[in-house]
DNA sequence: TCCCCTCGACTTTTT
DNA sequence: GTCGAGGGGA
């Protein structure tokens, strides 16, 4: 197959130029191990191919000059060829749904390649998902005929913040084996600092401080940065104190949270231009997806990255000062301002990058005439927006209307669904090409319930991860605690789990300790077990912990990491904790244990695993079962369907109540564009649903339907004609499978849809990822078609090991909460030797100990 | 230390 | 209505 770059082998080849202005061996590390091993990949640092006579450059302008455009230029439309070839200064492209987004970005980078304007490694590419980055590598895979192995920069912005952040962490002040920590940990850690604080967290809830937090470092904003009413606001006005204590908490656990990824580099950056100056020399070209969900971090970021100083007066553009950075997005489809993104970023691109090329898309190859009118008329009841009108060339008289359809209640919604879906499979269709979005999660359950029923296979979308179940979470802290052992939360969730009589009183006393001295949990229980402070049973746990965890941390280095999975789910006892308990969940979490070993396979190292975990929280789903998608808006953005069903268009719902009460106008138009995003969906079948009658928080309530109902243009809607009475039971024609209201002596597990569902069925209700999916397993090839091996880079181990000198000395007339009054007989670093007036002689540590 | 019961929450969610 | 967390009692 031609695709254009057969005779350009711009991966292999060197620029053949003299080193010009500017040009230097960049002092940034190299791109790790593989950059190491393979000399070529080195070569780009700093040079750039654009310029000069090179063999490649000039056979490439030649290419581009020719008449015959490359393959991979053909069948682009005018817009989008020049969205592709506009590679100088700033380009926004508003890239309307279903007009080739991602063709675009993924030609771009192919074309910047092809004509030798960059190598792989030179160019940056954000986006917001794991998804969309795999999806983008992907494509340009195929594009350029192979794996895109050249591309270290293509990712999120928070696993690029990662590979930022690992090289250069020492300048933020933690080292670079730096635990990534979810919002459990956050929460947890957040709980521990309002405890030692006193406060009331029934008053003062960790959870919210957690997205207070959060919030601010979308913003951008450190504990001195935040105003002040927004500091007053929590934990008795001490919200800043409580801010700062979080950020140092963090420094001693060695660990980041998410906003960190962002915010560290942001700062590093900042402090350091001379290094920021060698990223703009590395990254010759930038590309951003989604722009229209970045938050200001992000923004922040960005613009660091982007921004070159400006020619001289006379002098001109040249590679050095060219912002070469191409963002795309919609203003239409921003839906996460309620996480912080800010749709203004979009709206002010030519104001924050002046001579910005502004490039429009709107030949929709999507929907149908009718879908995109609907839509467009719809979004049309917002005010700013940049304006686009999406159009399109096909106008087939077959086409659907969009169907608006009205039920009783939530119940006859999701029967009525199934009705249709079983309707369409017999017509042929694929189940995999249909989907229901809803607006919140819990409306999912009803229709679950239903295609069980029906025996339907099905799929949830962005479920409940598998790893956040008890046992994987578990596992995963043994194996943190032994990567990096300054990781104190995961030390407290596996000292005493398995069972080892460390109750609270013990934790404490190490908390307390490692706190007063600063240093690892895991330090402070090595000192304590060499005294008596704790009694005999929990020392010797202690013990038992502590020497385990050392010798797992002398195993790290020489031992295949899955085999040391195994060997540290077995030593620590953890595995024979399953197999003893008895309760009927017990198999399944030895079973996801050996799965969580299996999916480490794939990876290069402990390290490697644990930070995929942390950065890449989906799990892929299988494509191969023919199911119905069920999935909520949000996590329908840049997906498409041939039939997409809406339910739940109905006011408090969607709208929902709570934009509504919280945002005002704008969390109206916020929905309104989420309504958008539900209709852009559908390639040929489009239908709403709303009921009278939806249970919420288990009391039925009367619904009104949604305004934007009213709000939808009536030349390309119909009322759907209900085969069955408004509020009654079916009666079609159609379906063998419903009939357990028919026949009310029948109970369900007699119909034959539920005897289709026993037939299929392994597990109807969980796999072992903690996938959602119905009927048939939807399992996730997470072992086999699991990514590629990844590489930590810069590891370094540096361990704080300071000594203090003691404050006490022989002699000195002492009380120890536990023993009471004593002498000091002997001082061995920070270990006293007592001779207590009742106790008798203890080894105590001197942070217990008070002079009298 | 564990288990049971009560109480409260309950939009969307990536990383 | 359902689930999870946390408190209190055995």
């Amino acid at each position: 197959m031609s695709n254009g770059f057969d005779d350009i082998p711009f991966f292999d080849e060197e620029p053949a130029r003299a080193p010009g202005r500017g040009e230097r061996r960049a002092a940034v590390p190299a791109d790790g191990p593989a950059d190491a091993r393979d000399g070529r990949a080195r070569q780009d640092q700093g040079a750039a191919p654009a310029q000069g006579p090179s063999g490649l450059a000039a056979r490439a302008m030649a290419a581009r000059d020719r008449d015959r455009a490359p393959d991979y230029l053909s069948g682009l439309n005018p817009e989008q060829r020049l969205a592709v070839e506009t590679l100088d200064g700033p380009v926004l492209v508003l890239a309307g749904a279903g007009t080739g987004k991602t063709r675009v970005l993924t030609t771009r980078i192919a074309h910047i390649m092809a004509t030798g304007r960059a190598y792989p490694s030179q160019i940056l590419a954000v986006t917001f998902t794991n998804k969309a980055a795999r999806e983008m590598k992907e494509r340009i895979g195929v594009l350029v005929g192979g794996a895109v192995e050249g591309m270290p920069w293509l990712g999120t912005f928070h696993s690029i913040g990662v590979k930022l952040l690992r090289r250069h962490a020492e300048l933020a002040g933690i080292r670079s084996d730096f635990t990534i920590l979810d919002t459990d940990d956050v929460t947890r850690l957040i709980k521990q600092i309002l405890q030692a604080e006193s406060i009331d967290d029934k008053r003062w809830p960790a959870k919210q401080f957690a997205q207070l937090i959060d919030g601010w470092k979308n913003k951008g904003l450190t504990p001195a940065d935040i105003p002040e009413g927004d500091a007053r606001a929590f934990g008795n006005g001490k919200g800043r104190e409580l801010y700062a204590a979080y950020q140092a908490r963090l420094r001693t656990l060695n660990a980041c949270d998410f906003g960190d990824l962002l915010l560290h580099p942001i700062a590093i950056f900042r402090k350091h231009p001379d290094l920021l100056r060698e990223y703009h020399g590395r990254f010759r070209y930038i590309l951003v997806d989604e722009y229209q969900d970045t938050n200001t971090a992000q923004y922040m970021w960005l613009r660091l990255l982007a921004q070159r100083p400006s020619p001289a007066k006379g002098e001109p553009r040249t590679a050095d000062n060219t912002v070469n950075i191409c963002c795309v997005g919609d203003d239409d489809q921003s839906i996460y301002g309620w996480r912080g993104a800010e749709v203004d970023n979009i709206l002010r691109f030519d104001k924050d990058f002046p001579g910005a090329t502004v490039i429009k898309l709107e030949r929709n190859y999507r929907s149908t005439a009718h879908i995109l009118a609907t839509a467009g008329h719809l979004i049309a009841h917002n005010e700013g927006r940049l304006g686009k009108t999406l159009f399109t060339d096909r106008h087939d008289p077959e086409d659907q209307k969009v169907q608006v359809h009205a039920a009783w209640d939530s119940e006859e919604e999701a029967r009525a669904v199934g009705e249709e879906i079983e309707q369409l499979q017999r017509d042929k269709h694929l189940l995999n090409n249909m989907a229901i979005l809803v607006r919140a999660s819990f409306q999912m359950r009803e229709f679950e319930d239903r295609f069980v029923t029906l025996g339907l296979n099905y799929r949830v979308i962005g479920g409940p991860r598998f790893y956040e179940r008890m046992e994987i979470r578990d596992a995963m802290a043994y194996f943190r605690l032994v990567c990096q052992d300054a990781d104190d939360l995961a030390f407290e969730r596996i000292v005493n789990t398995p069972k080892r009589g460390l109750g609270d009183t013990t934790i404490r006393l190490l908390h307390d300790y490692a706190r007063a001295r600063d240093i690892p949990m895991l330090a402070a229980a090595a000192d304590i077990i060499e005294t008596d402070e704790v009694k005999a049973k929990a020392r010797k746990s202690l013990f038992d912990v502590v020497t385990m965890v050392r010798r797992w941390q002398g195993l790290l280095e020489n031992t295949p990491h899955t085999e040391l999975a195994e060997i540290i789910l077995e030593e620590s006892g953890y595995t024979d904790m399953w197999k003893v308990d008895k309760t009927a969940e017990a198999p399944g979490r030895l079973e996801n244990l050996k799965e969580l070993v299996r999916s480490m396979e794939a990876f290069e190292s402990m390290r490697g695993f644990l930070e995929h975990v942390s950065l890449v929280m989906d799990a892929e789903q299988n494509e191969n079962l023919d199911a119905v998608n069920i999935m909520t808006l949000h996590s329908a953005k840049g997906l498409e369907f041939e039939t997409v069903f809406l339910p739940g268009w109905e006011e408090g719902l969607f709208p929902h109540q709570r934009s509504l009460d919280e945002g005002g106008r704008s969390g109206l138009e916020e929905e309104r564009r989420l309504a958008y995003v539900g209709l852009t969906r559908a390639k040929r079948r489009c239908h709403l649903w709303f009921v009278s009658n939806r249970r919420i928080h288990g009391l039925w309530q009367s619904t009104i339907p949604s305004r934007f109902i009213e709000e939808l243009p009536v030349d390309h809607v119909e009322v759907a004609e209900m085969e069955q009475s408004y509020g009654g039971y079916g009666r079609g024609g159609y379906g063998q499978s419903r009939f357990d209201k028919q026949e009310p002596f029948q109970n369900t597990y007699a119909t034959p849809g539920w005897k289709r569902a026993q037939a299929n069925k392994t597990d109807a209700t969980r796999d072992n990822w903690g996938n959602r999916s119905g009927v048939a397993i939807d399992r996730i090839g997470y072992g086999e078609s699991g990514p590629k091996a990844r590489t930590i880079e810069g590891e370094l181990t540096v361990r704080s090991t300071v000594e203090t000198p003691s404050k006490f000395g022989i002699g000195d007339r002492v009380f120890h909460i536990k023993f009471g009054n004593g002498n000091i007989a002997g001082i061995e670093g920070n270990k006293l030797t007592i001779d207590f007036d009742r106790a008798g002689q203890k080894r105590v540590l001197d942070g217990f100990v008070e002079k009298v």
